[in-house]
DNA sequence: CTGTTAGCGCATTCAT
DNA sequence: ATGAATGCGCTAACAG
């Protein structure tokens, strides 16, 4: 590998000047610059970024936090990558990966290596001791998901509450009374799981203001704990005639278990999930959703992050995505 | 930030001696250990990695060129890039995420800054010039997938010619006469996308050992497409019993195609591709599939990676993972 | 066992 | 407009 130096000799100029015709940040005589060039090019010589970012003392690197578990929605982890290091790039930082740390001490272990200028949280928690840990150290970090108390700090987050209430409105809109929610597993509501819990906080308001009645229940992201929940609820209800969910790794199973009770969607029955449009195009009838905005969610979550990486003192940004509502079912819902 | 200076001045030693502290490449005397130790504690030190890095000449980082475009089995990737984090991690790397670069200009650039150890490619094509650039230039890399000429190249690949050869032969064992099978689309055979070349091949196998007629068609990765084309198949054969793909994306429709036509899976029909087990759970009916190795895949695209690494002039290691039929259709399927 | 010193490859402040 | 010299934070060869 040619260094800088090597450049230079070739060249018949000192390392220094080298560095100033790459850099620009010194005007340089055009003769000088042809011939740096033209040894650049002879050499095949490549400035080593490790060299370069430890004098620039910033690596220039986001390190994301990648979650340990798959907790459904698992199509979007994609587009949300592939927006994320897009994004990156564009701002001229790449992106470290690492299996989301689980203690403190590895939180700080790998911020404190400078390894990398900033993190990216996903998958954030309504308490999480990885968030308080990074607010103490004043370290960089913009989060996908919010906390309990987000002051100060930057986060990119679908506004859950409010697709839930969309999804409702619609329903209500189109003359359906009787409309199920079924929610996130019940381990995830235990744990305080954002959109498990913004969720239901959207659910409780649409009860509130259509004057519904409270049709609900958790279920763990299974086909068969979806079945056995809808099951019940139908029987229940005989008269529920439309089914709204954010827990969309069940989908298949609810799906069941109408065919099983001869409910045809859309005629019969309607259904509308939280879910990104892949995953929509992918059920049979496809399925009409709040159409989950992956590719906002990857770009803002590093755009943020590196506006305060750059304007170190800047304002916090707290960004909440609105889910599309779109009606996928080839004719309309049954109105009553 | 400290540094080892800082812990050196505070422990009363040369700051060698805190360096070999702390890589143990020299003995140290248990009092000075210590008392580098609790320095080190006191000032909440941590080592620099990009200086590290750079005074050990290996970046302990791995690129991997992630896709460009999103081809099918998106499911896997979540998979894929959990295992594959988890053993860089467990050799001491990082995985340091790119757009897979479009010329061969922006591989040289990508792999020649020092920034990374070596790269991991994914989408590998037939023939495939990042390849190509990545050999001549010399520089350690393994592949997901493969080429026409694998020669002196490490790549762990799903063996899809067999995959496809064996659900074939499960289906004849029970009695399936008439089995179709549906390609990746059109544009992906005509770009020799290994694995749609790989899977034709294993199809047209499986039709001269078994004496099967051939009964095939490709299809965009749409369920509308994939509608179209298997409903065809069935009007030209009305006693298709059975159907093998490695196009999973087209999945809905076809199932669709069936239950139109008033066949039922799997008591009339026999449905068998190559995807994921999430993939196959999300199905109704579940779908049978030869499962793919995901986490395998990511896993040993490090680890022969990371072999090749660590000894200079290893043989290339070459694996080719057997894809393991699972039946999830509750019943069995039709006997002739 | 420990200290001194010279790099690793590049950026940048002084000089000229 | 250019060069020389110092520093980024750490490793390791050399010297005791």
């Amino acid at each position: 590998m040619p260094t800088m130096q090597d450049v230079a000799n070739k060249a018949n100029v000192s390392l220094s000047t080298v560095s100033h015709a790459l850099s620009g940040k010194r005007p340089i005589s055009k003769e000088t610059r042809e011939r740096i060039q033209q040894a650049i090019e002879e050499l095949g010589f490549h400035p080593n970024e490790l060299a370069r970012r430890l004098a620039n003392k910033e690596s220039k690197i986001l390190g994301l936090f990648f979650p340990r578990f798959q907790t459904g929605l698992s199509d979007m982890q994609f587009e949300f990558i592939q927006a994320a290091i897009d994004s990156a790039e564009s701002h001229g930082y790449a992106i470290l990966l690492w299996r989301s740390p689980t203690s403190t001490d590895e939180v700080i272990k790998l911020t404190q290596q400078g390894l990398v200028d900033g993190v990216i949280l996903m998958e954030v928690r309504q308490k999480d001791e990885r968030v308080d840990c990074l607010r103490d150290l004043n370290f960089p970090f913009s989060m996908i998901g919010r906390t309990e108390d987000n002051s100060g700090i930057s986060f990119v987050d679908l506004d859950n509450s409010q697709a839930i209430q969309d999804a409702f409105q619609y329903l209500v809109e189109q003359g359906h009374s009787q409309i199920a929610y079924i929610n996130y597993p019940e381990s995830m509501v235990q744990a305080n799981y954002g959109p498990a819990v913004y969720c239901y906080e959207g659910y409780q308001k649409a009860l509130k203001k259509n004057g519904l009645k409270m049709i609900t229940g958790c279920c763990e992201s299974t086909s068969a704990a979806a079945y056995q929940v809808v099951s019940q609820l139908i029987r229940e209800n005989p008269h529920l005639t439309a089914l709204v969910t954010p827990n969309e790794a069940g989908l298949p199973g609810m799906y069941q278990v109408l065919q099983d009770a001869g409910k045809k969607i859309p005629a019969d029955f309607s259904v509308i999930a939280i879910a990104s449009q892949r995953r929509a195009e992918r059920l049979i009838p496809s399925l009409s959703t709040m159409d989950f905005p992956t590719e906002d969610e990857g770009r803002m979550g590093v755009d943020i992050l590196v506006d305060s990486l750059q304007e170190k003192d800047a304002a916090p940004i707290q960004k909440l995505l609105k889910a599309k509502l779109v009606i996928r079912q080839s004719s309309g819902p049954v109105l009553r």
